[in-house]
DNA sequence: ACTCCAATTGAAAGTGGAAGTCATAATACG
DNA sequence: CGTATTATGACTTCCACTTTCAATTGGAGT
């Protein structure tokens, strides 16, 4: 997954004549070696600290090509700030918000995707992505 | 609808211990008599057109009341404006957003959220509410 | 290896929407 | 009325990006 996901990243760099460079190998491994769902502000201190000299801003523009790439999907839960996360081929799913300890969990259903599909569809409407998401307590916060 | 409105706010500033001025009058109609889905911004200009005086603040405040009373859902579509709708006793709809114009389709479907139901209910999480917004073309849009 | 130029970087400044401040004005009620 | 309390509006601050810009770097072509 590491390795396809580096090889993407390599591709579209070439493809868009861009420039390989330490900073962005470095933001690479960081953000593919974390927990999914990380802000920009969370991926760059993680990164600080092995790498004081790298700053916020090359931090926002890598995880910026890092969707255009394909490799990261940038999402918004509402507590005002964007979150990055792992986005592998074509693959696809929902989430799980837990607004006590900010937990966020996936899931997938084929059901719901289709019912959404015939809802759009029965109004002429194109689909061209959508965001599901489920607020509340998870599991562990409800013990 | 636009009675029961505003009797519920009335009761709402009467139990709140708040006061009833002409400014919240006057935002309480325009909101009322506005298209869903407005942004405060929006709102603003288009009571600063018949009511020069009234501030961006007050407009931005007495939203916030209107959702504290019940009478309006803020949203956020992701354009980086908070956008507020009416919101009926208890009702509930998702929304089909243009991509294209802006548009804002509403619909229900009750499978979908037994389904969502289900998805929370099997991992012990407790749903406290939901969202789900399907981006596309609307049906204007692709002709 | 060396040149050269476009791409990149990081610090700093800028932006836009939301949220807060505060002096003045308006409302509720005895 | 008179007064305590709340509301208003202009302005400021906050915050999460987003852009700018001078200095640096990558790498294609000598
Ligand atoms: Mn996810
Ligand atoms: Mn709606
Ligand atoms: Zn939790
Ligand atoms: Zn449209």
């Amino acid at each position: 997954m590491k390795r396809a996901m580096t090889k993407i990243f390599a591709d579209f760099i070439a493809r868009r004549g861009l420039k390989s460079t330490k900073q962005r190998d470095i933001i690479l491994d960081g953000f593919l070696a974390s927990d999914r769902h990380l802000s920009i502000e969370e991926l760059y201190l993680k990164i600080r600290a092995s790498h004081p000299n790298i700053g916020y801003a090359t931090v926002y523009r890598t995880l910026k090509l890092f969707a255009e790439a394909g490799i990261a999907r940038e999402m918004q839960f509402g507590d005002g700030q964007t979150r990055y996360e792992h986005a592998g081929e074509g693959e696809h799913h929902d989430h799980l918000v837990c607004t006590r300890c900010g937990s966020i969990e996936e899931f997938e259903n084929e059901t719901i995707e289709q019912l959404q599909a015939e809802v759009a569809n029965s109004r002429g409407f194109l689909i061209e992505k959508h965001r599901l998401e489920l607020y509340g307590v998870c599991g562990s916060c409800r013990k």
